[in-house]
DNA sequence: GTTGTTAATCTTTTT
DNA sequence: GATTAACAAC
């Protein structure tokens, strides 16, 4: 029996589990009281996990009365729960969609970041939220933040000087940590319920908190700091279990560094596990030789050993798609050799291998999370915006998601006659299936009605996943009518585009397992294919926020942290083969998995030929018509033999004679179908800023400004117009002499590659300014770009019109030179500045050749539009409507 | 070594 | 659209 604090340092396959059973039954049997044992793990499975072991061996002890229930076996959390909310069963763990909402308020009304609405809601407020949470889970608070700002800011600068952030300037850096600090802020402030490291802290906090004889903990080297002293000041004796090269919850605190010094506290007795009970010697001494070429000094390695029999080597199969290797891995499996564990690093990883399997109709079970159709929140949010919103734009959106109930050739019909002003919506009448949802009137019974009436029925067409994603928006939609009161349209939809929809899976009993590593922690399969994946230095400008906070309130390096965890997550997923083991990755990285004693190379030729999709008609057009209880539109649909589109495609290649940039440089063919020829593009906001900025130079140059209409913006843009033309004035002793000059020529004299194309065949721009001292020229394109990263691109541009003014004005292109005229550059972070810059530099071979082919690009689809829709169907995008159009097109 | 350009690529996850 | 690695140019 124990009866002094223990330490078990416990290898992959030991059986720790059985472990702590056994220990809480010998204290049974002892005659402690099983409500004076507890037990934390971390996660809810490995909870049922240690309810059924221990289960198993009070049967097989014949121990009558008592059972696994009796014993307090809980996550930290629920611990932490049931002890602080036990007589008010209302209280609610704050979301992930509140915290969102309640950060991005914040940074919204400050207008912190000058980027798109959308990179902003998609990509950066899931960082900083990801961000204030790590924080939190050391502990930290904005408290501390604001009292240690000197220093933090101290570390912040030493930091981004060594040069690793290049993509925000030291200021942008400086502005980017308040805004942080005051995001931080304002979600403490208004959140009305604990998080979940809240929970922790009060517990934590708690006078006259329960405690017990004995504690058990699981999976220490994964707890946090606030987690390790919970555990060590709920019991009297403790007897904790962990391993330091199975810790991969970095990302939520986890911090080896309070591992390590309870390993170096002299009052715990230490143990170590070292015989495995799971793989076979040559998957052991592999996984071992790996982890050793990165981590010399592990002791607990040393006598690491199994039971059984050597088994065949580790299999390592080079290829440039692993996620299609795994196909045929599978089909070279006996089944007679148990079950398969396909585990990857990431969900989406998961995702590709699924879709995978569908395909060749295999069966399985998966644990990955993800499994929704982001595009299913997008349609429905696109939709419920065209409902309430009388903005064409919206309309037009609305009425090409698969809700509308129209199908695509009229939703193209009704949006040209809208952007021609023929109609307006008011001419639409109730008979219409789309016109007549609309009610611009926001409540939740409204929004609620159209769940039940429109959007499930149309979603449970789709497919399974596109059902459930559906479901989830809508109790997201709930959450925001709960949660605010300000039931603004504004409101909503940011609320609505940044919840986030994830349903759990199918898992299952199959032969077959997916599941991502962090998941498989704590199981074993008979055969394991990892998929590895080297995660990507990304958000050094968020990162260097973080560490810098920590660093100087906690004095925890991060870095050193997470140093390795890659190979921690390799070792974990290599220790769950019980017989065989193949690691597919691709040829750059599969080098590094090769260690030659236990490992061999496998080549994999003969991967099986993609069977054709067979999903008839996901996005049927009539059959969605039909399901949304439009009979006739159905029936015409049908009935219809044309191929509108192809049609459509096939005109207007033939009939644009007349090239624009713009038009030649999309390279993605979805892009060009859906805005260029299809005409749904959105107006952006930056599109209406870069007009209005190119509006005040024309203006300026016509003498036509009108000073005291100008808000404080306009003037800044105006400010920063005058100091880019006063450059080229007096840096080449130039006037202007004209402005947004039109200049068209013909193909065939713009290159000689091109001179054997028809003379109708044209070449048009408008060209922003043009300066000259009578015998030089300048040409001049305004910019309103955040930044510079896109020059190159520009002077491509910038290219095309020098030939064109040469052809126009019959100058000798030597004569003409090109500048970019930056006139806001506001960088991406706000900092209140709003600079101008001239850039003049003249276009090289590259710019002439990136020039020519788009050119040539656009004259293949012209001369040949099949080859347009090849290379559609060749380039796919998540886009529902890329796929309701590439049905048509097939 | 620093700075500019281009060519791919686009985290993990628990309570 | 934004970011970074890798490459190229100074």
């Amino acid at each position: 029996m124990i009866n002094r604090d223990t330490l078990v340092i416990s290898n992959p396959g030991t059986g720790k589990t059985t472990m702590i059973s056994n220990e809480v039954i010998n204290l049974i049997k002892e005659g402690v009281k099983p409500e004076k044992i507890l037990c934390i793990t971390f996660t809810n499975n490995a909870v049922g996990e240690l309810q059924k072991s221990i289960d198993k061996l009070l049967i097989d002890n014949k121990i009558k009365n008592v059972t696994a229930y009796d014993v307090n076996i809980y996550t930290f959390h629920a611990l932490a729960f049931q002890e602080l909310f036990q007589s008010k069963a209302e209280k609610n763990i704050v979301s992930y969609n509140i915290a969102r909402y309640l950060i991005y308020k914040k940074l919204r009304d400050l207008e912190a970041f000058n980027y798109g609405r959308e990179y902003v809601i998609e990509d950066i407020v899931p960082k900083l939220e990801n961000a204030i949470r790590y924080i939190k889970s050391f502990g930290i608070m904005p408290v501390d933040i604001a009292k240690n700002r000197d220093i933090i800011m101290e570390s912040l600068r030493k930091k981004y000087n060594s040069g690793i952030v290049r993509n925000i300037g030291l200021e942008e850096e400086e502005y980017l940590f308040d805004y942080f600090y005051q995001a931080f802020n304002y979600y403490e402030e208004n959140k009305e319920n604990p998080d979940f490291n809240d929970l922790l802290f009060q517990f934590q906090k708690l006078e006259d908190k329960k405690t017990y004889e004995y504690v058990f903990v699981d999976e220490l080297q994964d707890v946090n700091d606030i987690e390790s002293r919970i555990a060590m000041s709920t019991g009297n004796v403790k007897f904790l279990v962990g391993d330091r090269k199975q810790s991969i919850f970095g990302f939520q605190g986890g911090a080896l560094s309070v591992f390590n010094s309870l390993i170096g506290n002299s009052g715990i007795e230490k143990k170590d596990l070292k015989i495995n009970y799971r793989s076979t010697e040559t998957i052991l001494a592999y996984s071992k030789q790996y982890y050793l070429k990165f981590e010399n000094d592990v002791p607990e390695l040393e006598n690491f050993r199994g039971t059984n029999k050597n088994g065949n080597k580790v299999k390592i199969v080079e290829v440039d798609s692993p996620e299609e290797s795994v196909m045929e891995i599978i089909n070279s499996i006996p089944v007679s050799s148990g079950n398969i564990g396909i585990i990857a690093r990431t969900n989406s990883q998961i995702d590709t291998i699924s879709s995978l399997l569908d395909r060749y109709s295999i069966d399985y079970s998966s644990d990955s999370n993800v499994h929704t159709i982001n595009q299913a929140k997008k349609d429905i949010t696109a939709f419920l915006k065209g409902i309430l919103y009388d903005r064409p734009d919206d309309i037009i959106n609305a009425m090409v998601t698969p809700f509308s109930g129209i199908s695509l050739k009229e939703a193209f019909k009704i949006a040209e006659s809208l952007r021609s002003e023929e109609n307006t919506i008011d001419l639409f009448d109730s008979s219409n299936p789309f016109f007549s949802l609309r009610n611009k009137e926001l409540s939740r019974e409204n929004i609620m009605d159209l769940f039940e009436s429109r959007i499930f029925p149309i979603a449970s067409s789709i497919s399974r996943e596109y059902f459930l994603t559906a479901a989830t928006v809508k109790s997201s939609i709930g959450e925001f009518f709960d949660a605010e009161r300000d039931y603004t349209r504004k409101n909503f939809f940011d609320f609505l585009d940044l919840s986030y929809s994830e349903n759990s899976s199918k898992s299952g009993n199959s032969r077959i397992i997916l599941t991502t590593v962090h998941k498989a922690k704590g199981r074993e399969f008979d055969n394991v294919i990892y998929l590895p994946k080297k995660p990507r230095k990304s958000d050094t400008y968020i990162d260097i926020i973080v560490s810098s906070i920590i660093e100087e309130i906690k004095r925890i390096n991060v870095d050193d942290e997470l140093k390795n965890e890659s190979v921690r997550i390799d070792f974990v997923a290599f220790t769950r083969a019980k017989e065989e083991l193949w690691v597919c990755t691709n040829r750059r990285e599969a080098p590094n998995y090769l260690i030659p004693e236990y490992s061999e190379m496998v080549a994999y030729e003969n991967i099986p030929e993609k069977q054709e999709v067979t999903v008839p008609g996901k996005y049927n057009e009539a059959y969605l018509q039909f399901v949304s209880g439009d009979y006739n539109g159905a029936k015409e649909t049908l009935s219809s033999k044309e191929n509108w589109l192809k049609n459509i495609i096939y005109e207007f290649f033939q009939n644009k004679n007349v090239l624009s940039f713009s038009l030649i440089s999309i390279e993605n063919p979805f892009f060009m179908l859906k805005n260029n020829i299809l005409k749904l593009n959105e107006k952006t906001d930056a599109l209406y800023y870069g007009l209005n900025a190119h509006e005040m130079a024309e203006s300026l140059y016509k003498n036509e400004i009108k000073n005291e209409l100008l808000g404080n913006v306009d003037k800044q843009i105006l400010s920063n117009i005058e100091s880019v033309v006063n450059q080229i004035k007096s840096g080449f002793n130039m006037e202007q002499i004209e402005a947004e000059v039109s200049a068209i020529a013909r193909i065939n004299q713009m290159f000689e590659e091109f001179s054997g194309q028809p003379d109708n065949i044209m070449f048009f721009g408008k060209i922003d300014a043009v300066f000259s001292d009578g015998k030089k020229y300048v040409i001049l394109d305004y910019k309103t770009d955040k930044t510079i990263e896109k020059a190159s691109h520009h002077r491509v541009q910038l290219l095309a019109y020098k030939i064109l003014y040469s052809i126009k004005n019959n100058i000798n292109p030597e004569n003409i030179d090109t500048a970019i005229g930056y006139i806001s550059m506001r960088g991406k972070i706000n900092t209140h500045e709003n600079t101008s810059g001239l850039i003049y530099k003249q276009p090289d071979k590259r710019s002439e050749d990136s020039l020519k082919k788009y050119i040539s690009k656009f004259l293949e689809y012209k001369s040949n539009p099949d080859k347009f829709i090849e290379d559609y169907l060749k380039q796919p995008s998540e886009d529902t409507l890329y796929e309701r159009l590439a049905e048509l097109l097939k």
